[in-house]
DNA sequence: TCTCCTCTGTAGCGATTGCTACATAGCGCG
DNA sequence: CGCGCTATGTAGCAATCGCTACAGAGGAGA
């Protein structure tokens, strides 16, 4: 069936969208079916189950989001740890962004708890952030890796509770260590 | 009323526990009744509404946290920036206090959509880390306790999506980069 | 034409949500 | 004693949750 496929990975794309817009706590099979244009009776066609339907939104969320990452700063670029640091807070602490990060957020949370399919998901997107900062710095030691994704992630924690002060100001330090070594 | 505050300040203790043991996701009135030895009807004659009861037993598991940090790094000591991260991420990523950090972590996930009680609970308890980072650093520079603070706020998020080992490498890298300054 | 088989709408289930109306039990105070 | 206030149980509300049973619609193949 070519339609059943098309179809599904349209509502796929579009409960991608509502996710971003909503957040994982607004995502219920009826609002999600609203935002794709069917009833949570077709959901429940098109997916097992919702945990299913879940990780399939969730991998969309995830393609674009990398994509927007390679659109800011393309594969190849090597920059030394504190300038990737700036630029890739800089797109990240964007408001283009910030729905997938409040989303990233979220989902970090439920796969504290140990929650499927947030888990497995989380696990998948932190490799790709581990790849991806690994190709572009330009001295990819696995302990600055660690830094940069550990300074990165928490400047996305101080903006959610309110003190983008700080996660702005961890950043530009990244400058300053960096070039006091 | 002495029973009536006692009652209610005997709730939130045992609430507290039950947020800790089952998070947030977990925190709806029945169980949370069931945890304190009463009815969900008595919540809310203590408390006004959710919210309120809610505002309430965050404030108490805050309030245990900063007592388990003061614990475990004694006010007045203060240390130099590589050591006080290597020492606060050990307490922090005890057993003991992860579910502190599974709560905190969703507590900003929710403030990061900008739900109430939520929101402004995180502010507090985020205006007191920085209190506590600025009163335990030996150069409490308003940079380097932003570092800081992302720094262990990112271990967390790193432990959280289960790479506990880029948690551990970055706190540890906090050691190198301040030595190397 | 008849018969399957795929697709999809309707309706509903039992559980859970925050919250409330009502009734009552028991105690203090006049 | 009797009145009233505080405390608490019972029962239920409307909404939402994930999910499912059933029925029909419509096209494909015999």
């Amino acid at each position: 069936m070519v339609t059943r496929e098309t179809r599904r990975a349209a509502a796929i794309e579009r409960m991608a969208d509502h996710v971003l817009a909503h957040g994982l706590a607004g995502a219920s099979l009826r609002p999600l079916a609203a935002a794709a244009g069917t009833s949570d009776r077709m959901l429940l066609y098109y997916f097992a189950d919702k945990e299913e339907l879940l990780a399939a939104t969730l991998g969309a969320v995830a393609s674009r989001l990398t994509a927007m990452l390679d659109a800011a700063l393309p594969a190849g670029a090597r920059l030394p740890y504190g300038a990737l640091l700036a630029a890739v807070w800089t797109a990240v602490g964007s408001p283009a962004l910030r729905p997938y990060m409040r989303l990233w957020l979220e989902l970090a949370a439920a796969a504290a708890s140990g929650l499927q399919p947030h888990r497995g998901v989380a696990a998948a997107i932190m490799d790709g952030f581990v790849d991806w900062a690994g190709s572009h710095l330009d001295d990819p030691d696995p302990a600055a890796v660690a830094g940069l994704l550990a300074t990165l992630e928490g400047c996305l924690f101080l903006d959610a509770v309110g003190r983008r002060d700080l996660a702005d100001a961890a950043a530009a330090r990244g400058d300053v260590s960096a070039a006091a070594r």
